[in-house]
DNA sequence: AAAAAAC
């Protein structure tokens, strides 16, 4: 527990919602000792009066305001950001917090208390399952939305709290922070053990912004090389080819990779190296990836046999073994036979597909009226009880794709007769992140609760008794993390025996290092013979040992002709002198609209959003180190315009829809042509048109090519300094 | 190497 990097971290955050926790770790806190460390010299929390006002500033209106009355000297970016890390977060995390505390209680109290009671009571007297769940549940199910409904009112804790520490004026304030005082240093102590080591990464190199990008190159200089032959492994794993160059070569190789470049340089002399690396990779990861779109045709046979491996399906698939060929010729064929056309779908309707009244009414509601060509391609499969492998590009509507019949199925099956208090649930849909779970139940609940089926979510970060009740009061459909469904499996308090469908969104991510494990044990624990669907924009051969395991004879789909050249986002990268980063950045979101910007680490996506701050723009992060409700919280100023930058880690990267974000800066470039693409996915959402740019060094050009190609992405690549007409222009989008 | 995912 203690070195739990961010989850302990986040759990000491969000302990603040859950009293034991809270408490517990308080009662260990230093109170004491922790206000005088905050106070220290030394210590991030020292100025700890300045830092009051300071926090406030995250208000740009209360920072200009208050820049009368104080001497803009106070704000420097170090005082602040100082301050910011010990709290755990930035200054807005600081704001927040307050108000969070005091009001978290009351608010993760009662939204429980609240929903709890009336429910209970309700329900019982609902014997008639029907209206009454609805009514209820609504309550429940609208966890999010009564917690929301009530948050509103909290809601503006953020306006809430300025309006009031204006009135405290200093008073208020300094009652405030003694309290706060107590959390920080108990932080300060705690956060330098758990969160600070973060941090303390980071900051030193923050500390000297100048500094930082200096410490941050040598991590690329290391991770890029390092990043670089992970991938370089799994291809080669796959190449036959080097197996018959015998092992020694690629190891070789290899050692010459993790000089990095020089390595490279190397490859030059390799000549053929490099091309037969791209031949082979490209093909062959093309055949992972694009291969679903464009090899359907072309590569199955090949890939059938590749396929035979669990893991390694594509390595072996050159090679020649085609033992295991079972599970991805399944794949393969089932590919090649369905692709959807947009022509395909016009004038087809929910209807025609199979979903009933209520559901194609509840979808018109949520802005669906007709469906999607991926809706249309799956909807009648996963009716018809087949497992389905779904590939839609991101943005095209695979929640719903998968959403809607799930639930028409659930319905069919006499769910609504057989409904019972304790019911166990029949459905269950796995996400990779918090975020992307609950937006997903944001989709499926309203269209569960339309036929009188409910949902609940399952996923870490906060207290677990609402989703146990929730449970013990009997759901249809479960919607969450792997960690928190198998703690609750573990304790015996979920019991997956009943669940006829399963999705896994996000499948090929899922079936990544560190997911697959627990993806695996989880479906064990459901029925067997069970549903299986399984989506993502970049579904691959990846998700072959699942397929394996727990598909039967899937149907395949994908939409024809959604290719990047049919795309609405349009790509730049920018090759910048890594120095030149920060004031790049700072210009390029010098504009109106929505900003989404990926950083490779937690640490400099806080720091990233800090100086943005510092530099008068409303910014906020969302990353693993940051407590649940402040996830939560950071991507709501986002969705909800409070703020038009969000800095975050490839935990947004998938999946995760806001609305209107037309501009997505990488900037650090990713390491893998995937998660290139769902990050740009995140915008040129449902035919909306967007802009994706990438800051480089240039000796990260080759790199930025091989992944470009791969991802089949056309870029212009453009030198730029700060102030050049190139950034400017982009900022004008 | 990083990130995510339970407490």
């Amino acid at each position: 527990m203690p070195q739990g990097n961010s989850h302990n971290s986040t759990v000491g955050r969000g302990g603040k919602n859950f009293d034991p926790k809270y408490a517990s770790k308080g009662g260990s806190g230093h109170g004491g000792s922790n206000n005088a460390g905050s106070k220290s010299p030394g210590h991030r929390g020292y100025r700890a009066d300045e830092g009051a006002p300071k926090k406030q500033r995250w208000n740009a209106d209360e920072r200009a305001a208050r820049s009368n009355e104080r001497p803009s000297s106070e704000r420097p970016a170090y005082g602040s950001r100082s301050v910011r890390p010990e709290n755990g977060g930035r200054t807005n995390s600081e704001r927040n917090e307050r108000p969070a505390y005091n009001n978290d209680r009351p608010r993760t109290d009662r939204p429980a208390y609240n929903n709890d009671r009336p429910a209970r009571t309700e329900r019982p007297s609902y014997g008639d399952r029907n209206s009454a769940p609805r009514a209820e549940r609504p309550s429940y199910g609208d966890r999010n939305s009564a917690p929301r409904a009530e948050r509103p009112s909290y809601g503006d804790r953020n306006s809430a709290p300025r309006a009031e520490r204006p009135s405290y004026g200093d008073r208020a304030p300094r009652t405030d922070r003694p309290a706060y005082n107590n959390d920080r240093p108990s932080y300060g102590d705690r956060a330098p053990r758990t969160d600070r080591p973060a941090y303390n990464n980071d900051r030193p190199s923050y500390g000297d912004r100048s500094s930082a990008p200096r410490t941050e190159r040598p991590s690329y200089g290391d991770r890029a090389p390092r990043t670089d032959r992970p991938a370089y492994n799994n291809d080669r794993p796959a190449r036959t080819e080097r197996p018959s160059y015998g092992d020694r070569a690629p190891r070789t190789d290899r050692p010459a990779y993790n000089n990095d470049r020089p390595a490279r340089t190397e490859r030059p002399s390799y000549g053929d190296r490099a091309p037969r690396s791209f031949d082979d990779r490209a093909p062959r990861r093309s055949n992972d990836d694009r291969p679903p779109r464009r090899d359907f045709g072309n590569d199955r046979p090949t890939r059938s046999d590749d396929g035979d491996s669990k893991f390694y399906p594509k390595r072996s698939e050159d090679g020649v073994k085609p033992t295991f060929a079972g599970g991805e010729d399944v794949v393969l064929e089932r590919l090649e036979a369905i692709a959807t056309t947009a022509s395909d779908v016009v004038g087809v309707s929910f209807g025609d597909l199979g979903l009933g009244e209520n559901i194609v009414r509840e979808l018109a509601a949520l802005g669906a009226p007709s469906p999607f060509p991926i809706q249309a391609a799956t909807i009648p499969d996963v009716l018809a009880g087949r497992d389905v492998l779904g590939r839609g590009k991101t943005g095209s509507g695979k929640t719903i794709a998968f959403g809607a019949p799930l639930v028409e199925k659930l319905m069919e099956n006499n769910g609504a007769k057989d409904r019972k208090m304790a019911r166990k649930p029949r459905a269950l849909i796995l996400a990779p992140t918090r975020e992307l779970a609950l937006q997903i139940d944001r989709t499926v609940q309203p269209i569960a609760r339309s036929v009188g089926l409910f949902t609940t979510q399952i996923y870490g970060g906060v207290p677990q008794y609402r989703q146990v009740s929730a449970l013990q009061r009997g759901v249809d459909i479960i919607i969450g993390t792997a960690g928190r469904i198998e703690d609750l499996i573990d304790q015996g308090r979920l019991d997956l025996s009943e669940v006829v469908v399963t999705v896994l969104d996000e499948a090929d991510y899922m079936c990544d290092l560190g997911f697959l494990e627990p993806v695996q044990r989880i479906l064990r624990q459901t029925k067997a013979g069970g549903q299986k669907l399984l989506f993502s924009a970049t579904l691959d051969k990846g998700v072959a040992s699942l397929v394996k395991e727990f598909l039967t004879n899937p149907a395949v789909h994908e939409v024809a002709g959604e290719d990047q050249a049919s795309s609405t986002i349009d790509h730049r990268v920018l090759v910048i002198e890594h120095r030149d980063k920060g004031r790049i950045i700072e210009e390029l979101v010098n504009r109106d609209g929505k900003t989404l910007i990926f950083s490779r680490t937690r640490a400099y996506a806080e720091q990233l959003a800090d100086q943005l701050e510092d530099a008068g723009v409303k910014a906020t992060s969302l990353h693993g180190d940051l407590n649940q409700a402040r996830r939560t919280r950071n991507l709501q100023m986002l969705t909800s315009g409070r703020v038009n930058v969000l800095v975050a880690t490839d935990v947004a990267a998938r999946g995760i829809h806001v609305d209107d974000i037309d501009l997505v800066i990488q900037a650090d470039a990713p390491d893998e042509y995937k998660t290139y693409l769902h990050r740009a996915g995140r915008t040129g959402r449902a035919g909306k048109t967007g802009t994706v740019v990438t800051l480089i060094p240039k000796q990260r050009k080759r790199r930025m090519d091989e992944l470009l190609d791969r991802a089949e992405i056309d870029a212009s690549y453009t030198t730029a300094t700060p102030g050049d007409a190139a950034v400017r222009e982009l900022a004008n989008i």
